[in-house]
DNA sequence: CTTCGCTTCAAATGAGCATTTCAAATGCCA
DNA sequence: TGGCATTTGAAATGCTCATTTGAAGCGAAG
């Protein structure tokens, strides 16, 4: 066999291109030929190693998205014994840690699918986010006691993951909104990942419980109408 | 003069055909062909009209946007001088019917443009989200009481918006990952705009409530590690 | 009727890009 | 060393697309 050494050499170097640039520029902004001039190999290459840019694509989504879960696992080390409410914020600790590692770029993948899907992904996708959110809805049922119905565990779930996705949304949102005056006073919002992992916690357990505590048997509807 | 029937009419077929394409398919999926094939126009008329494809893509949003606020009005009607309690209800509703309109295409477009900018839409951007971002932090300022911090109030902000936008995007999630099996038994996000709006509210008062209320001085650090 | 703007049209231009091709290089086994 | 499979290289192919061009169409003013 050929040795790991060169061979497979060129393959990673494409690999990890082809990640940065997909993440930065979408499955439509990056060129394959962009891709090789940064893997330095030649423009055949990407053909020879993965049959085209659709499956270095998915290729390239795969392995980010391994990397990243790797470095940030799931419950981020809780147990799944625990209670609910540590293993809520084990899940949501872990879930904008990954979010925010600039090292992880599958999320920025996933982003720009949602925005302006090439179809490419969604095997991919449903996979690894499907065992995700089935940890959140047990988490969340056991938290809402009696008022666990699966309109509340569905509402409460899409509350705390939006928290958890949104700061890099902003963070995009405010850097790209900041070009033109380079010194804007503070800083927009805080690059301290901790303070908004312990924000998003505080803020969701207080919503919960706000549900599951709820007096009137109807959800109360529009007042201020 | 010329008639304003037929002479602007094609100009405003293009520009509603543009919409609709680049709210579907972003800046980068849709061609001029594809729009002046929509619009009953010649290939040649966006040019004519708009100069090319760049600022077509930012009249369409502008144009978009305008309508879209005009159909939704900030606040959701409630006056200025009502209590903070009842204008983060307005402001709410507000934003989530607009972008849960149907007929907005302004917000696909901030979505593409916030995963993959083309650049194009910054300055346009900038303009019209800063009024209402004003607004809610001098809302959410009030709401927080003694515990009105800059950084408290950009972290519920975070929190509020989060959950506004993020309905659209589940959406589009379920709906992209539902594509296999067609028949996935109970909807998956309720597409009852009223009754998210009422969780987000519900949600969202508790969440402010909590850390208003909060006695230690200092945020709670990380206790599961 | 003719001329003059404004608008529409079909075809052409030219750039960018994914993919193919085939020759050269490189390492491996006998 | 010489054949053989794998890998790399540079140029070519063929497609899509934005934009340009120059020739009509067409209503109104002279």
């Amino acid at each position: 066999m050929k040795t790991d050494a060169m061979s497979h050499d060129t393959r990673e170097r494409i690999l990890q291109a082809a990640t940065q640039l997909f993440a930065e520029f979408g499955y439509r902004g990056t060129t394959v030929a962009a891709v090789c001039r940064m893997a330095s190999a030649n423009i055949a290459a990407v053909n020879y190693y993965f049959g085209g840019k659709d499956a270095l694509y998915v290729e390239a989504w795969r392995s980010a998205f391994l990397a990243s879960i790797n470095r940030h696992p799931p419950l981020g080390g809780v147990s799944p014994e625990a209670p609910a409410e540590a293993r809520l914020r084990g899940w949501i600790r872990s879930l904008i840690e990954r979010i925010s590692d600039p090292d992880s770029c599958d999320f920025e993948i996933v982003h720009m699918e949602l925005a302006n899907p090439t179809g490419l992904l969604t095997n991919a996708m449903r996979e690894s986010i499907s065992p995700m959110e089935k940890m959140l809805a047990q988490i969340v049922g056991e938290l809402l006691g009696k008022k666990k119905t699966p309109e509340n565990i569905q509402l409460c779930m899409m509350s705390i993951q939006a928290q958890c996705l949104n700061p890099r949304v902003l963070g995009k949102r405010h850097q790209m909104l900041k070009q033109e005056r380079p010194k804007a006073g503070p800083e927009p919002l805080s690059c301290d990942v901790e303070k908004i992992v312990d924000h998003v916690i505080e803020f969701s357990l207080a919503g919960i419980a706000a549900i599951a505590n709820r007096k009137s048997p109807a959800t109360p509807r529009r007042k201020g109408k």
